[in-house]
This record gives structure tokens, sequence and C-alpha cells, in this order.
RNA sequence: CGCGGGGUAGAGCAGUCUGGUAGCUCGUCGGGCUCAUAACCCGGAGGUCGUUGGUUCGAAUCCUUCCCCCGCAA
């Protein structure tokens, strides 16, 4: 059976979902059309700018199709007449009245019924979990509370960030995918319902939990700190001053002093003390400059800072 | 016109408020010392202080034009 027999519409925003759509193009898969999120403007200069599923989309001319509510606005999806919807990250509801009518797949970063949510990758990484993984499963109407087709683990390393996470599960997804598409398209569907009673939820990172306290165990400073990394990015205030953490590794170093005491310069990072060990922090950025190495930060203002304290 | 911080030697920063010889830490180059080091000592090179115009005897510093970078908010 070829893979451009049957019509796909695809749906994401992101970047992860940019990796899959790609994947399904080059493979030679039909994605007859696209939906993604609205442009939004973005920085400081507020420039327009396409999501990345969209530029992929224009480059391949595909149709985009960008509602800024698909709860009201996806009549038109009728006259696609796609044999199948497969989302992955849009961000938004799909409406019911969709989930009824097609067959609805959904790709997930997680293994389900773990991390139900919008920041799965994060959220793994911060709870200290050693594995984690990609789910594909049918839509249903609650957030990723649908029946689950297949899934597949991916191992979560101590050194691993949201970023090196995020391109092993891109990975693992594009591996999943063939294995489940050609059943789908011949309407074999094998599905298991989720064990309600171990469901867990991976909202999305707020603002308030980019705040890095160094007042915890070892472990959950620094899942806390790369589980954040490169995006939002956790920070700390010393002596008033706002310093985001963009690269953190773990030392066996003891020491005695208070915890988010800055305890100077250890193997070319800022040392931390958390815990009555030594937490490294290799680049950072103070607010208002730019992302420095910790010897850069240490040659200059931060030299004064030596022996206070994040608080 | 969203709010704010910044642009000073190759890097990171201080100095600007209160105008008066361009500084600090690091790197780099040369020399010395050590069993040894991300160590130490001595010496040197390297800046039209982002850009434009102005005030002044004198501007990194005060006023002004524009450019660029970053944080916050969306």
């Amino acid at each position: 059976m070829k893979n451009n027999a049957k019509k796909i519409l695809f749906m994401g925003t992101p970047y992860f979902a940019e990796k899959i759509l790609t994947f399904l193009l080059v493979s030679g898969y039909n994605v007859a059309a696209v939906i993604s999120q609205p442009d939004k403007l973005v920085g400081r200069k507020q420039i327009l700018e396409m999501t990345p599923v969209k530029k992929v989309a224009v480059e391949y001319n595909l149709i985009v199709f960008q509602p800024y509510k698909i709860k009201e606005d996806y009549q038109f999806i009728d006259e696609l007449k796609p044999d199948i919807i497969l989302t992955c990250a849009y961000g938004q509801i799909i409406p019911k009245e969709l989930i009824e009518k097609y067959l609805c797949i959904n790709v997930h970063a997680s293994l389900l019924p773990r991390l139900r949510g919008g920041a799965p990758m994060h959220r793994a990484i911060i709870n200290g979990d050693d594995k984690t993984g990609v789910t594909i499963m049918r839509m249903a109407q609650k957030m990723d509370a649908g029946a689950i087709i297949k899934q597949k683990e991916v191992v979560i390393e101590k050194h691993d960030n949201v970023a090196t996470l995020q391109e092993k599960l891109i990975i693992c997804a594009q591996e999943l995918l063939p294995e489940v598409l050609p059943d789908l398209f011949l309407g074999i569907i094998n599905e298991t319902e989720q064990d309600e009673s171990q469901v867990t939820f991976g909202y999305n990172i707020s603002k308030e939990e980019e705040f890095i306290s160094f007042d915890r165990d070892y472990l959950s400073v620094y899942n806390h700190i790369r589980g954040l990394i490169p995006w939002p990015v956790g920070y700390g205030i010393i002596d008033n001053v706002k310093v985001r953490f963009h690269e953190v590794m773990l030392s066996q170093e003891e020491t005695a002093h208070q915890n988010g005491t800055l305890v100077g310069i250890n193997n070319g990072a800022l040392a931390i003390a958390v815990a009555n060990r030594l937490l490294l922090i290799k680049k950072l950025q103070v607010e208002g400059r730019n992302i420095i190495s910790a010897r850069d930060f240490i040659n200059g203002q931060g030299k004064s800072l030596i022996n206070k304290r994040f608080m």
C-alpha cells in the first residue's frame, strides 16, 4: 500500500509538530492541508511571524488554515474530506463534532496516561523521571484522554535538557508513525483505554515556576533548571539582580555554605551551594545583558557577588 | 508610539550622577620561577569610549540624531 493513498489533514504549531509534518512529507504521505495557530506578533519589534508548521507548509505549497477559534470555525474541513486528521501540539481544543465525524489521531510527547497537557517534556525532566516517550492515540474530548493506539519509550539521561530530549522524542515519533498509519488507513484500530487511576498532568510552565529556589534537595534544583532549558529558562535573584541559568552541571564536591551561596568558580563554572553540594552553572544571563560563560561573569560584575546568596 | 537595561582593548565589566592623563579581571605576546597547576612573579602590545551634531578652555561623562543588543510585558 502506498503512503499517499489516504488524505491527511495535519494540525500542529511548534517545532515538534514541524518535524513530524516534515517527516510525513518526505516520506511521501498525502498531506492534503495543514491547520496551524494564527501568526503572532513576536519580540520587541512585534514582527508577524509564521508558526514553524506553517513555514514548512508554505515551503511545500500546501493549503494552510489558521482559524482563531477552531471550535467555531471548522466547517471548511468538510470540503477537504480528509481520511484522517493528525494532530500534534496544535494548541487548540478540537471540536467534538470533528472528533465524532473523522478519524482523529494525536501524537503526544509522553507515556500516557502520564503527563497529559501542554508541557510533557518539561514536566518529565522537572519531575526527575528517567523515561518518557511518545504516545499515538485516538482523540477524545478531554485533553489527551483518548484511547492509546501505540506508544514507545525514550530514556531520559541525567544530562538531558528539554532540547536534547525533544530531539529524541521527535525521532521516536517518526519511528512510531509508520508503524501505525498503514493500519489506520485500512481501518484497523487496536486501541486501549487509558487507566484513569494512573493519570498525571504536565501543564504548561507558569511564570512563577521559572523562579529557581535553591532551598531544596540537590537533584530537585538540578532537574528544575535543566527542565527549563532552552526555554523558558529559570532564574535566581542575587543582590537584587535577576540571573537566568542557561546551562547547568552536577558536581560531587561538597560545601558547608548555606543554600544558594555563590561560592565561586569551579571547573570553569559558577559554583552554587545546594544541600551541602556544589551545583555548577556554566552559562548564565544577567537581565538586560547577553548570555555569557561563568568565567566571563566572574571576570566582570560577578566577582563582587561571591559569597552572596541567591534568595 | 507598550515598559526598562545596555553598547568603553580579543572577552566580561567599572568609570557617567559630581566634565579634567582610559581603569579592573581575564585572554594574548615576551621573559622568569615551579615536580606540578585553570598556579605565581616581571614586562609589553592592544581603545578615535556604537553613530551624528551641539555645549565647553576641555566630553566616555552634559544635551541631541540615528543604528544595534538584551530583559520584561504581550
